[in-house]
DNA sequence: AGGCACTCGTGCACACGTTCACAAAGCTGG
DNA sequence: CCAGCTTTGTGAACGTGTGCACGAGTGCCT
């Protein structure tokens, strides 16, 4: 086996644009396209160029140059690297609004996160089916990590609980936590947390929309550049949400 | 009056942690706690005391020296900022799923994101009502856009319909949207777009989760420092989440 | 009134992330 | 086999974000 793994430390940024690259690629491989540029990849997934190359180089030097990645390689490479090779069960803990759209979504197994159990403390919960799986008493979430080998927790609790549920899911021996309530859990250093909070989100949309109004008295209604529908088709973008996990302002991706 | 705005920009990244500060700071009102320190803020919200002062340092100069800061003020100053001092009404595209649980979450209207209306293709989903608003037509977007003046669009429709999904909403007047959809919307640059994606949440805990398995041959099961439930009490937090609009790896709050 | 303990505000250094620019490497055609 | 075109991989410059350390106010206590 000539290819080593690398085994360098990714930087943060990048681990967290290699899901869409994943994606991207994904979606090529199913058009037949076998190989595809830095160019390409970047304006697909509304980035730089630069940055698709040197986010790839991380994993190695996996492309051709004058020609670009192999589309299959590339793929296979991205998720050894995000550790997509196997299944990643995943149990949820609160079955409330959020925890049943959640197991009802699906989308978590076919992604390979199959979900190994929701659990509940409200006795009225336990026994429904959601998503093919039945909701269990929280006194039963260790013996649940344990037996399917669960490393990932989702809290879908109501606020109040979530600190709680936490807690729970560590001493049940989760070390990755998916965390959708807004609140800063207080877990252990060596557990990783992740958030996702809507009210940030649309707060931060509306810090944006206020400065809008504020800073320029308005410059045009719709400040906007090449209408989306306008020049040619659908074709070239006039601009794009870029990647990021989350933020936006990345430059377009050169029509 | 003394305290002109200052008008500076403020830095994403601060403008990240900003709701999440309101959110402490809210919460510290209702307990009538009427002044807050650096240190106290910085460790409900998992980050550095550094870090909050130079964060609120962008609002204005509004803490007091060896005192703190007024809770009431620093929150009116933080919604100003975000400008939260009035409502924001968002309109949903895509009645399934998630349209619904969205709807249904009721959380949106007490933030200040109240739904302006629900639109989607699909005329079976027309006319029934999700969290006290009927669905209707999407050809109907605009003028529920212009009728209710609506700027935040959420596009919660399949990744497919996306991409028309957000045209739509541009071409409707909308200049911030959410999009729930795995793709990366290609949309004007003047539109602010910011992106909340599962797949990518779970594929980055997935990459530690590798990481942690391959790294160092797995140092002990529970890697774990100051085990959550252990010392005294639920006091001092061993560690936290953090705030940043996702990332981990916060220090601790220093017991 | 004066000293002391406390906490903000910020300059500075460092780390991280992004982008440019270009040499190295590969392919194609003659 | 060579010339020319394409595209990668990366060094270097730049910009943004983080954290320390400390001066500068402020309030409290004697």
């Amino acid at each position: 086996m000539p290819t080593e793994r690398p085994r360098r430390r990714i930087p943060e940024a990048t681990v967290a644009r290699l899901p869409v690259y994943l994606r991207i690629l994904s979606e090529q491989a199913e058009e037949e396209v076998e190989s595809i540029s830095s160019d390409r990849l970047a304006e697909l997934g509304g980035v730089n160029a630069a940055k698709v190359r040197k986010d790839l180089s991380y994993l190695g030097s996996y492309g051709t140059r004058g020609v670009g990645y192999e589309v299959a390689y590339l793929v296979y490479q991205i998720r050894r690297e995000l550790g997509l090779t196997h299944d990643w069960p995943v149990v949820i803990v609160g079955a409330g609004n959020l925890g049943q759209a959640l197991a009802g979504y699906g989308g978590f197994g076919e992604r390979g996160f199959p979900v190994a159990g929701i659990v509940d403390v409200d006795p009225a919960k336990v026994g429904t089916v959601l998503g093919g799986v039945r909701v269990r008493h929280i006194d039963e979430l260790s013996q649940i990590v344990q037996s399917k080998r669960v490393n990932i927790g989702v809290v879908a609790t109501p606020t109040a609980a979530a600190q709680d549920a936490a807690e729970r899911l560590v001493r049940a021996g989760v070390t990755s936590i998916l965390n959708f309530a807004p609140v800063v859990l207080s877990v252990p250093r060596s557990i990783e947390v992740r958030k996702v909070d809507l009210a940030v989100e649309l707060q931060i949309l509306s810090y944006h929309e206020q400065r809008r109004a504020t800073t320029s008295t308005l410059r045009s209604v719709s400040g906007g550049v090449s209408g989306i529908g306008g020049g040619g088709g659908v074709s070239g973008p006039g601009g794009t949400s870029g990647i990021g996990g989350t933020a936006a302002t990345t430059r377009p991706a050169s029509a």
